[in-house]
DNA sequence: GGAAATTTGTTCGTATGTATA
DNA sequence: TTATACATACGAACAAATTTC
């Protein structure tokens, strides 16, 4: 996932944890992953967005960090509903 | 750890991965670290120390050829009983 | 109940790019 | 120019919780 592309100047890329997390913040924005449901497995965002399972783990802890989601081991990453979600947290 | 600090004479200064290691050594020395216990993680580390994976790995390296550690892909790094040492490792 | 598969969690292995001395 | 050091990213193996058959 671009992880060459062109050159920036330094710090200026996207990192590719952040094009994940923007994506799949997207997706919860507009309801492909509606409140309640639970996100793809790791792995499946792997093999959608071609990149590395360390960087799906780091977008996923982004939304968890942010209050969009919550993770159980063995189970999966569930979307919170908004109303259990921070205030700030667009 | 100190990667600037006070200027030494050119090729004077203590390297990074040799401050990493020297401090393991001392607690494996010590018992801080006991025979067949398992080390703290790369990334365990990388927070105490302050320093990169890099330098981390590169003090477990020197540890491990020094014959007191042996590592384990997917489980860490285990500090060896005296006897299993080499003789002139200290 | 039990074994296998699924899924997240943890840890070491490797490669590359950038900055600096 | 070379060696050190840091950061990002991908890969692989193991561990633990859960689900499925």
């Amino acid at each position: 996932m671009e992880r060459d592309g062109p050159r920036f100047p330094p710090g200026t890329r996207k990192l590719v944890y952040v094009q994940v997390a923007d994506e799949i913040a997207k997706r919860i924005k507009d309801g492909t992953y509606p409140p309640e449901s639970r996100l793809p497995a790791e792995l499946e965002f792997v093999a959608e967005f071609g990149c590395s399972r360390e960087s799906v783990r780091r977008a996923v802890q982004e939304l968890r960090d942010r209050g969009w989601i919550e993770t159980i081991k063995g189970k999966g990453s569930f979307v919170l509903p908004p109303e259990e979600r921070p205030a700030r947290s667009s």
